[in-house]
DNA sequence: GACTACTGTGGGAGCGCTCCCACACTGTGT
DNA sequence: ACACAGTGTGGGAGCGCTCCCACAGTAGTC
């Protein structure tokens, strides 16, 4: 009936350690496969443990040893929207696969509005998870320091300058958008422009310097009609397109930083009566859905983003049970996972 | 230096006891809101909270309550893929929503892989949420029946029978389905044929359902080789078409049960040289990003996905603390929520 | 034979809460 | 004057662990 019952409940561990008829503090010892028990006990307890389907109370073991089991993905909800497609559940297997091993949970937390930050604030501050995992900072954002004022390990995903600080997994977004523009070159394309994201945003940057990069090893000179900056909305990448189109007529491809403003460019494109990828190749960033099912299938640079979350996520437990053993070491090393470029139709 | 120094550390409830001069039971009442506190002490508890920032710890309060304020919500990994789009982040959206308000923690566990789904089972065991949100169950999934044995409150989405006998949120799917057929209707088609999922899948078999309801109520005959099976993919959706347009050439309408089978079947219109809408009118379901970025847009049947996620952890919520309230209140009641139809170029 | 030097092991203390019993105090009725 | 319920309140006990000190046992050394 009720939930706890005197001996239907679920085992203690000094439960097992009586019926392994040892103490407690050995059980405890070959739980969390600590040295120094001899074989012959270790088999007794085991056995024991598996006979009565222990499971250690997580609850107590954090109070008692002052730590969670837990991490935290912090998700910005307004983003979210945008770049959420598969981005969202990728990074979260990627996440999930790392975590599987050992038994640390994964809480996910979400940071939309105003109130909802201050909440989360509060909650980190409790010191209710062990680590964070922060997807999509801002420049501005006053979370990672409060993290660090705080003492809890965090790990980023992208970085948010050149000169970033904390421990961040980024995807190569300059060699990504490089080997698009080469891509189109290959093609045979002349006239190569392109719809960056917003610059503030420091991968957005990057891709803009890969495409100049790019045309620059080519020994081609990089016109600044050909750019045109819009912020990872379709609607932006539609704008942008018309201005192009109105700079330079004769271009005969685009690199878009995004599917979606890809999508917005697309759509420009028609409305002008060009075909793609006859009279315009069109390459996208990210290979989201919206590219798998462009018409035509957009060509996209593909981001390993599952294993960004993997990478996130090992980096993250290797911080926290570093700063369990007690090292301070600062100092984050910036893992950066290559990009792929994925051919399609559109160019 | 360290986390937890003497004097530095995070304040306990014993301190705020001593600053407000009351005993530690007094602040534990005045914490969790319960009866019987003067205004007077009430307000100089609150004074010491803030004044040394005092936050509960959660593993203390686990372990002392029996209870974790905590839910899972279990993603089937496999599914993740194809519905993932906006569903995933859109659940997760409506659930942490719902959660925002108590201090419940949501915890996110995958469950694709056997060996995923043991460590799962035998996390669930160890009663470390105190509820669990399950997504698209199958019918023949075992979890729902491990998590009645063990007493865990359980919401699921989406029936897996008519006769569901979980508490469990879903979609009128039946209702959109009709409401996407009768607006064919309404564009005065006449020949309109269906693309649906899995018949062993109740969503599916609604929307089948709808459909024939819908022509039936407008006296229309259903013509069974209109009629066909696919498996909510793609390549499903195409070659289903394909089997549509050789039985039922002269067909001017098309309800797919899904967006992504819609695109599908887009493809082999074209491929026939039908053109959208004017040939054929196309209707899909799910509202997903495909269907925006379609081209034609596609008109679908929206589902409220982030309201259906609000819905079950309210439910779930409810039920935790049902429980705890030693009520055993069993027999779920199923919340059906209505389905919206997004018109667009389509038809 | 007494010394140190390990290796395993048992179990006390304590983590920060909640639960609940006991104890003031107030009133009200006899 | 006495008993009685009712309201606030204090604080003991205990949740199930981990940490760590103490101690028994074995072995090697002077």
């Amino acid at each position: 009936m009720n939930g706890n019952g005197r001996s239907g409940g679920r085992p203690t561990l000094e439960e097992v350690a009586v019926r392994a008829g040892v103490g407690r503090g050995t059980v405890s010892r070959v739980i969390n496969g600590s040295s120094k028990v001899s074989e012959q006990t270790k088999a007794a307890v085991e056995a024991a443990v598996t006979e009565l389907g222990y499971v250690p109370n997580r609850a107590a073991r954090a109070l008692a040893a002052n730590r969670n089991d837990a991490i935290a993905l912090v998700i910005p909800e307004p983003e979210a929207r945008f770049f959420a497609e598969p981005y969202f559940s990728e990074v979260v297997r990627g996440v999930g696969a790392a975590l599987a091993e050992t038994d640390t949970q994964l809480v996910l937390t979400l940071a939309g509005s105003d109130r909802e930050r201050r909440r989360l604030a509060q909650y980190l501050s409790g010191h209710r998870v062990d680590g964070v995992l922060l997807v999509s900072v801002h420049a501005g954002d006053p979370l990672p320091e409060l993290l660090a004022e705080l003492g809890i390990p965090t790990v980023i995903s992208g970085r948010r300058s050149a000169a970033e600080t904390l421990p961040c997994v980024d995807s190569d977004n300059l060699a990504g958008a490089a080997e698009a523009v080469r891509h189109l070159l290959d093609r045979g394309r002349r006239t190569i422009a392109t719809i960056t994201g917003p610059l503030d945003v420091y991968g957005a940057h990057c891709r803009l310097d890969g495409y100049r990069q790019a045309l620059a090893a080519a020994g081609r000179p990089v016109d600044e009609r050909l750019v045109a900056v819009a912020d990872f909305t379709e609607e932006g990448g539609r704008r942008a397109m018309r201005e192009l189109l109105e700079r330079s007529p004769s271009l005969d491809a685009v690199f878009a930083s995004s599917d979606v403003m890809a999508a917005g460019a697309r759509r420009e494109l028609r409305a002008a009566g060009r075909t793609i990828p006859h009279d315009v190749a069109l390459v996208g960033f990210d290979d989201s859905v919206v590219a798998r099912h462009m018409d035509p299938p957009l060509t996209s640079v593909r981001q390993p983003i599952e294993e960004m979350g993997r990478t996130m996520a090992r980096m993250l437990l290797e911080r926290v049970s570093g700063r369990r053993g007690s090292t301070g070491a600062e100092g984050g090393p910036a893992v950066v996972l290559p990009n792929r470029l994925v051919v399609r139709e559109s160019s």
